[in-house]
DNA sequence: TCTGGGGTCCTAGGACCC
DNA sequence: TCTGGGGTCCTAGGACCC
């Protein structure tokens, strides 16, 4: 079989977290760590568990009651998916250290392309991987297995070889030594359909696949995913990383038109409400949060008046910012102007992760409003953007007339802040209560 | 009105992933 | 090996038009 004769004519880096929900639990609370430790309580399975737990026999999607008899002493937790994520976006970020050119494949796992870095780490693609793997367990209190491919799917062999705290590199010219023992169905894309059709061909082993030449691949009528499979296995690179957006961006930007102008002061402070919820969606969308908020008015003469306020605490929260904003509306508002727009501006943002390194020692109320609109991300994210929205923005939201939106509103849209008072449970229908 | 090739768009279903 | 829900990608086929 011919191979690359370069090692790593691309060097890419695959990353996976081992047990990586367990894990944050543990990063979280470090008295849990060497304990047996289960997440999956709400749902009452197992989703992930810790190496201890999987020694004394815990496995994915084992009922509670079993896992208590399996293993009596098992730490077993609900899921807090903001949490894992909150590890997820550091994790992604650790990454970025060394390399721009990062796909954040899930919540646990991201490719990193290495390719032409050895000049400025100074350094092997080896030990720029070792570096990343070192300041990845420094820094987030958990294990991670790497792999080291010329392309993904090599990279992916790679970090699955060893595990947990794996690290294995496989340079083109050494891989059919680790394609040789592995069953064609652990390749990654490779299912059950797609192994049993293999297996019938007589094909067995991932090696066994790579050994197929062009024209047999073409004959056996393989889709395209599993014709690039096939080259990936024999060395090339194909899968281009999907790369993802840096997070660190300047600043974020939100206005809006809309006619006619009008003095309804509590118009027009809805419509500010909507653009610092839009705003701050964005800015945890990037893992940031803002030391400076700047809101402005347009008149229907088209000058603008605004006003900047400096946070004391960095914000990604709409109803903490829009309080403020909301004590600072009446010197910038003026009851006979007529306004055509407003807009907000969030600056000097700052890594949520770095901001939050003492997460867990911020204030409750804000913390706990973190948690909420993490909630409501993932809920965005699963059912559709603005399938909550807080209580200020609701007159904008239901007002399409002004601001050129669609008249029917879907019934999932729920009012789930009244007012502005502090501390709300919010029914969710999906989830039930959330705090 | 018919024949026919070729392009675009949409949908359904299969396969696979985490 | 199974559980399960949600999402993406690809392909094939149908409808439609020129």
């Amino acid at each position: 079989m011919q191979f690359s004769v370069r090692s790593f004519p691309r060097a890419i880096l695959h990353v996976d977290g081992d047990a990586f929900f367990a894990s944050c639990e543990v990063a979280r609370n470090p008295r849990l760590r060497g304990k047996p430790v289960v997440t999956g309580k709400e749902r009452n399975i197992a989703a992930s568990m810790s190496y201890e737990a999987k020694r004394r026999g815990v496995t994915r999607g084992m009922p509670i009651g079993e896992i208590r008899r399996v293993c009596p002493d098992a730490v077993i937790l609900p899921s807090d998916y903001e949490t894992y994520s909150l590890y997820s976006r550091r994790m992604y970020e650790i990454v970025r250290r060394f390399t721009p050119t990062i796909e954040e494949y899930s919540i646990d796992e991201c490719f990193a392309d290495l390719t032409g870095l050895r000049r400025l780490h100074k350094t092997s693609y080896e030990n720029i991987a070792a570096a990343i793997k070192k300041e990845l367990a420094r820094d987030l209190g958990m294990t991670f297995s790497v792999g080291l491919g010329p392309n993904k799917v090599i990279a992916k062999v790679a970090s699955k070889f060893a595990k947990p705290d794996g690290f294995t590199i496989i340079p083109a010219k050494k891989i059919h030594r680790f394609l040789a023992d592995l069953p064609v169905g652990k390749i990654w894309g490779i299912g059950g359909s797609t192994s049993a059709y293999l297996n019938k061909l007589g094909v067995i082993t991932a090696l066994d696949f790579a050994s197929k030449d062009r024209l047999w691949i073409e004959q056996s009528r393989f889709s395209k995913p599993y014709r690039e499979i096939w080259q990936e296995l024999r060395g090339d690179f194909v899968l281009e990383l999907e790369l993802s957006p840096r997070r660190d961006i300047g600043s974020i930007i939100k206005s809006r038109t809309f006619t006619p102008p009008t003095a309804d002061r509590a118009f027009v402070f809805s419509q500010l409400s909507k653009n610092i919820e839009n705003a701050c969606i964005r800015a945890r969308e990037h893992g940031m949060r803002a030391k400076v908020v700047a809101f402005y008015l347009r008149t229907s003469e088209f000058s603008h008046k605004g006003l900047e306020l400096c946070l004391a605490v960095p914000l990604a929260v709409p109803t903490e910012i829009i309080k403020i904003v909301g004590n600072n509306f009446d010197k910038v508002y003026r009851s006979t102007i007529r306004y055509r727009a407003t807009g907000v501006v969030l600056s000097s943002l700052v890594a949520s992760g770095a901001a939050t390194l003492d997460l867990f020692g911020e204030t409750g109320r804000i913390e706990g409003m973190r948690t909420v609109f993490d909630t409501i991300d993932m809920l965005d994210r699963r059912y559709g953007k603005h399938t909550v929205f807080v209580g200020s923005s609701a007159v904008a939201m239901a007002e399409p007339q002004h601001t050129g939106e669609r008249a029917s509103i879907p019934d999932r849209r729920r009012h789930l802040f009244k007012g502005e008072s502090k501390r709300q449970h919010l029914n969710i229908p999906f989830l039930g209560k959330v705090k």
